[in-house]
DNA sequence: CCCTGATTCGC
DNA sequence: GCGAATCAGG
């Protein structure tokens, strides 16, 4: 497909409303974004809308990450629970963990500690509640809760040797695939 | 890894 | 003029 009148006006007005050159050449078929963009040039188009349209911004901005509280508290999660949120999240982790995404806000509210109600007799370890940055290579990188919640963090224990987790949940992320189905 | 635009250069 | 390959950057 050549450079016809209409394309090269289609080409002229997405340009200019901001879209990518990627996204350009989706819509107009036939063209790799390269073709796009040279031709861009060639046709000396060069300043773009400021707010360009941001449609395909990735999902997920980095939700604020809370300060820390290097207090010991203990966790009073249901097994139950612990093994399904935990289970699932290891394997999330990596994502929202890429070097990318690590802005961390400090416009936040103060932490909301809510009060732990022990005796569950449970026997998950106690948490030291790290957030992102606190972890280093001897703590726990097991992550706790949700993600996008505020209350989110890692369990924070020294881990054994290079584990990422702590005794206690390197066997949780390392069970045998046929234990899995029980844990979950 | 995904993506972005910029440049080069054989066609 | 065209655009794939490559580069530089996020």
């Amino acid at each position: 497909m050549g450079w016809t009148d209409e394309r090269v006006a289609l080409l002229k007005q997405l340009w200019t409303e901001g879209l990518s050159a990627s996204q350009i050449a989706d819509r107009l078929g036939g063209v790799t974004r390269n073709a796009v963009i040279g031709k861009v040039h060639r046709l000396k188009l060069e300043s773009r809308a400021k707010a360009p349209a941001t449609l395909q911004t990735h999902a997920a901005e980095p939700q604020p990450v809370r300060q820390v509280e290097v207090e010991t508290v203990e966790v009073m999660m249901a097994s139950r629970f612990v093994a399904s949120q935990a289970a699932s999240a290891p394997r999330a982790m990596p994502r929202s963990m890429g070097a990318t995404a690590l802005k961390i806000d400090h416009e936040e509210e103060l932490e909301v500690l809510e009060e732990p109600r022990r005796q569950s007799g449970e026997v998950v370890p106690i948490a030291r509640k790290l957030t992102l940055v606190q972890l280093n290579e001897r703590t726990c990188k097991w992550p706790v809760g949700d993600p996008l919640k505020p209350d989110f963090h890692f369990c924070g224990n020294n881990s054994k040797d290079a584990s990422p987790y702590c005794q206690y949940h390197a066997k949780m992320a390392f069970q045998p695939v046929s234990d899995r189905r029980r844990a979950r």
